[in-house]
RNA sequence: GGACGGAUUCCCGAGUGGCCAAAGGGGACAGACUGUAAAUCUGCUGCAAAUUGCUUCGGUGGUUCGAAUCCACCUCCGUCCA
């Protein structure tokens, strides 16, 4: 199977301007494309990762890619799903995301000498000169066009300013630059850059009268139509500070049932036809298949040891097998006792099982709290310094949320 | 620049002098049922030394015994007219 044929199996193929040329192109290892990351946070999230993981693939077939950090479009800020305006960011947040973005990239993607290459869009975006611009490039747009665009549309409503409007045309005219520069011919994104993306391969048409290609990807989506990859308590990153390996695996094996087959599909390296097989499975047999998502994907992301250890202490919390020594720890220091006593509120939040003194003692009033697997329901419980001695404390707040403390 | 309308807790949204830590819904969290799933039901959802106290309704001042609610100014947003 051929890596275009291969996208299509996976699922993976949302939009595309020239299905037969783009196929092409790409079976052939012909392509220069590029995909663009803005740096609107300091670490890399699982949408990007699935972008990432395009580039890899379409790598792999030959193709050259060039992954784009926005250092100038995040100055302005993509309105595309948004219902609310962005926040505006300095300089220099911008620029230390990234560098955050640069790092992790290197982790997925080989950069170097005739292997990808990376790009910032700072570069010539940051100097431009306004009327230069617009006379050269703004003369190109249409506002008519553009207001029918369906990344805008809902914006309307809600309110859009000059700022954001101009995202657009500053993604098209990356195209056109990377176009220039890098000979590059093909733009990859997810599904809501589609207006973006064509707007580039318009200018690139209007201003040098060649042909480029744009191709989005399918949106990672639940079942419910929500995009993947969000918790409530935001993002779930790639940054193993910010997401712990163990979290990220625990995201993954907590999917829905309905999702888990798209997204062995959509996001892991599995064969095909293993994923086929899979399909055929129902009911609780699925958790298999979680746990093969949820080790694969922490493989990818952070490695194999610590895919390892995230499904050891997963298999040691949940199956009752398996060891506690990987079990996301916290740290007591001296601090955290009064007298050498802690009170199990107390616990709660210095493990970060809590966010408050009154969200703890909530929890342990639901009979949601347990201490070395025996449940404890005194909102008083104290504990003495002592008992946290030798392997600490297993410290349980619902069904999935533990802590092992131990003594500093 | 002018005329209106708006800003309430994580989100949507009710409240227009005391009965307001603020209806209702969503989400989150906890419990039951389960398969670490989904659906459903129940509880819960500002903070704390917790039958009490403290801080919150865009901001700053004011009126009042008492303000999310009334007044003044300011900031931001929307609609219409320029």
């Amino acid at each position: 199977m051929k890596i275009f044929e291969e996208l299509q199996a996976r699922g993976l193929l949302a939009q595309l301007t020239d299905e037969e040329e783009i196929r092409e192109l790409v079976n052939d290892g012909k392509a220069t494309f590029y995909i663009g990351f803005d740096p609107t946070a300091d670490s890399l999230h699982v949408g990007h990762f699935m972008a990432l993981c395009l580039m890899k693939r379409l790598q792999m077939a030959g193709n050259k890619p060039i992954a784009l950090i926005g250092g100038g479009t995040g100055m302005i800020g993509d309105p595309s799903g948004r219902t609310d305006m962005r926040n505006m960011m300095t300089t220099e947040m911008i620029d230390h995301n990234c560098e955050c973005f640069k790092k992790q990239m290197s982790r997925f993607i080989e950069f170097g000498e005739g292997k990808a290459m990376m790009v910032n869009n700072a570069e010539w975006l940051r100097d431009l000169n306004y009327i230069e611009f617009i006379r050269d490039i703004g003369a190109c747009f249409s506002v008519n066009t553009m207001l029918r665009a369906e990344c805008y549309k809902q914006r309307m409503e809600k309110g859009l300013s000059f700022l954001e409007f101009n995202y657009m045309i500053m993604q098209s005219y990356d195209f056109l630059e990377l176009y220039k520069r890098y000979g590059c011919n093909m733009q990859f994104g997810g599904d809501d850059q589609w207006s973006n993306m064509l707007g580039g391969t318009e200018l690139i048409r209007k201003k040098l009268a060649k042909d480029a290609y744009a191709m989005t990807i399918t949106l990672l989506m639940n079942s419910e139509g929500k995009k993947m990859g969000k918790t409530q308590k935001g993002a779930v990153w790639l940054d193993p500070n910010k997401t712990t390996p163990y979290e990220f695996y625990q995201y993954w094996r907590n999917i829905g049932d309905a999702d888990v087959l798209k997204c062995l599909r959509m996001l892991t390296f599995l064969p095909i036809e293993q994923i086929d097989e899979m399909d055929k499975w129902e009911g609780s047999q699925l958790n298999e298949a979680k746990d093969i998502l949820a080790y694969e994907l922490t493989n990818l992301v952070h490695g194999e040891e610590e895919a390892g250890k995230a499904k050891e202490a997963s298999k040691g919390l949940f199956g009752g097998s398996g060891s506690i020594e990987n079990m996301p720890k916290a740290v007591l220091t001296g601090d955290d006792f009064r007298d050498g006593k802690i009170d199990l509120i107390g616990m709660l939040t210095a493990s970060g099982l809590a966010a408050s003194r009154s969200e703890g003692r909530r929890a342990i009033e639901q009979g949601g709290v347990s201490v070395n697997d025996e449940k404890v329901t005194d909102v008083k419980a104290v504990y003495d310094m002592n008992f946290f001695d030798n392997d600490g404390v297993i410290l349980k707040k619902g069904k999935k949320s533990f802590k092992r403390l131990v003594l500093k």
